[in-house]
DNA sequence: CTTTTTTGTTCGGCATACCGAACAAGCTTC
DNA sequence: GAAGCTTGTTCGGTATGCCGAACAAAAAAG
């Protein structure tokens, strides 16, 4: 049961309850393009579009691009973390010290 | 200091003592144009190319296609996440949130 | 209902991803 | 030196990524 890149864009879209319109300003795209993408299995992204789309549906690109994939807990904890490198070191430390914490508690 | 994406896959290509023609070849590319992806930044490889080169040289996509991280940022992503990962669900979902408001200021 | 706003769809066209093949510039080995 | 490899470079062409803007459908407001 192969589940292609539009179909997987379609369905995180939704679920997030995102317009084309929406989706394309969040990717700097054209909701055309995002509409074409989603109905036209042809069609191959290019890495920068990909990523957008990734980040903004909260996936990776790989989960995107592999044709088999199930959105696992896997794939949503990486983009999850893609997110926590964007942040400023600063926040990045008190982060991680709230984990280290967290984690010794029982 | 800003890597760019052609100044990487040199770099890595070269590392692995690979010629174009050989990281052509385990990408499904032509040499001419791994070539022109190494010398001229203007190039925007699409999703599967870029996923095969990742794989070929042995990174991620997404440090190919981020100007500013270093290799050995790799290894730092697996140690946290694998913390990360141990913490329970609730405690999960609160660094989230954090996460998620942190990059929201500018 | 009619009008307005939001959403999805189609289409023509410019820019560029990507290729094959030819050309250059090193090497080795004779 | 020349002949033969192996690397890197250039270039013309085709396919397609991606866009804007117009059109259609549906939903919300009046």
């Amino acid at each position: 049961m192969t589940t292609s890149l539009g179909a997987k864009i379609k369905r995180h879209r939704q679920e997030k309850g995102y317009s084309l319109d929406k989706l394309a300003e969040l990717t700097d795209s054209s909701k055309s393009y995002i509409w074409e993408l989603e109905n036209h299995d042809t069609r191959k992204p290019s890495g920068e579009k990909l990523t957008r789309i990734a980040q903004a549906l909260e996936v990776t690109t790989d989960y995107l691009l592999d044709d088999s994939e199930e959105p696992s807990d896997e794939v949503l904890k990486e983009a999850f973390f893609r997110k926590f490198s964007k942040l400023e070191q600063e926040d990045q430390e008190k982060i991680k010290q709230m984990i280290d914490l967290w984690g010794k508690k029982d």
